[in-house]
DNA sequence: CCTTGACTATATAGTTACTATATACACTAG
DNA sequence: CTAGTGTATATAGTAACTATATAGTCAAGG
């Protein structure tokens, strides 16, 4: 609401009003987005206070990823009832993005979380530790396909965790079955999966793990991990422990934080019971 | 996790993962954002599945509002230290911008709100209506500053609701006081308002009103709005009421929705009392 | 009255992060 | 062996500014 008539703005000091560049406002003049109420004889341009509401709904409006040219068309057909549809259809804009926002913010909750723990981890050091119960969203089973297939299933993994809005922040692991790391073929895996703390309804194919496990690290190539394999068995021999149904395998630092994949760190989880003898 | 060594994707492939546009993989290859693992000698490239969690990482930073410049920087540099660094900050920022994007909703839906409800009003019609307590937040006295001031005065006021996140998407309004309605001078306003439906704790400078309002609209430029004032008077009479301590102003048509002047609304609330006699 | 410094203007070029187009080579399926 | 799809590079175009260069305007002080 202004007081008094004739009250105008200089494309400067409007432009510090609006918190943009001068130039802006030029460009804004040049395309007709925003004109100012009148230019003087010498060319000054004098822009009225209310003005800043218009550029304010500009502003919220680009911000809300409508283009110049897009906005440019409502004002240029101004009215109230236009105004109400384009701001409902953009409150159901920025409730998905509010809801976007969110689940980017847990995300990196989690990559913290997960990062810190890591710091704090001795990689040379297996543990046998009992784990609670946490619900996994599987993908379809990657027994015996060829590696054309299994591209697909990852990426089809990875659609479906987006469509489903499922992707925590956790690291997609795989999970080996019994049967195939008693044959020695640690890398014949079956599933991917990717930890859900907080599961939805209306999923189907969660699977939730319980028991105890023994953890190890391997650090370097996928290509060696045999070998840390072999620690973790004799580990379990010294411990009498006999394998249990599936081992569990997570990226801890994967080529998102180290350059070489000999830096990489890979979490192995083996299911373990007592031997029986 | 990878199953099988030796599984890459082509830049369309691995494109259609990322979904983005292949050439965007061709400019991030060229800029050293991020390359495949793997060239063959026809030039052909190969991504790693693994390298999708990278591109990720990349564009939740990007969404972030971080340039692919700065991402660089990051990716060239990579380390579980730096990149839990840049998750703290980015955590921090990505508050803010939830914050912000709350905010907007917010504005949103009270533009919505006040849209719907101006759409069902009939202009020409004079109420007389009990307004409840509602808290404002006020501008610093406007009365006796010269047309320079006043427009400072605007702004400040503007930077205080940005700064102090009091921009709810009602209008800002205007109060006179009953000593200036009554010399006639309607447009002489004494403070800037804006209404504050949830008034934040630790802020001064807020004004309740309650009382018996009678209220018209103003059709067209502010300065024949004398002629609006002139009829409510005459209803005032008409309904033997007195006029009170404060008139509001409030813009209910302006600028963002109107091309013309003469198509702007205004809202006048003018305070009554019983006439004494 | 004149000069200085801060403003205004236009015109043009540069920036970022793509996106589209043109041209040529490669690969695969019938 | 050819058609159709894929890959590559190079170049130009796009949106929304942003910076730079050049020139005119204006108000305040000596």
């Amino acid at each position: 609401m202004n007081k008094k008539k004739g009250k105008y703005l200089t494309t400067g000091k409007f432009a510090k009003l609006c918190k943009v560049n001068k130039q802006t406002l030029f460009f804004y003049d040049q395309i007709g987005l925003l004109s100012p109420v009148m230019k003087n004889e010498k060319g000054y341009r004098y822009y009225s206070i209310r003005q800043i509401e218009l550029f304010f709904v500009i502003d919220l409006l680009k911000d809300l990823g409508m283009s110049l040219n897009d906005i440019q068309h409502y004002t240029q057909n101004k009215s109230p009832d236009s105004f109400l549809s384009l701001m409902y259809q953009k409150k159901e804009e920025i409730v998905k993005k509010r809801q976007e926002i969110e689940m980017k913010e847990k995300m990196i909750e989690t990559k913290i979380a997960l990062m810190e723990e890591a710091s704090h981890l001795d990689f040379h050091q297996i543990k046998l530790e009992p784990l609670p119960e946490v619900t996994l969203y599987l993908s379809r089973n990657i027994e015996n396909i060829t590696d054309e297939e299994s591209v697909e299933v990852f990426s089809d993994f990875i659609n479906e965790l987006n469509v489903l809005q499922l992707d925590t922040g956790y690291p997609i692991g795989v999970i080996t079955k019994r049967e195939h790391v008693l044959k020695g073929e640690f890398t014949h895996y079956s599933y991917l999966y990717i930890e859900q703390p907080h599961p939805k309804e209306g999923h189907s194919y969660f699977k939730s793990v319980k028991g105890d496990f023994l953890s190890g690290y391997h650090i370097g190539d996928e290509k060696t991990i045999h070998k840390t394999y072999k620690r973790l068995f004799s580990e379990m021999d010294r411990l009498q422990l006999a394998l249990g149904d599936y081992v569990f395998e997570e990226y801890i630092y994967d080529t998102v934080v180290m350059n070489h994949k000999e830096q990489y760190v890979t979490k192995i989880m083996i299911q373990v019971k007592q031997q029986e003898n």
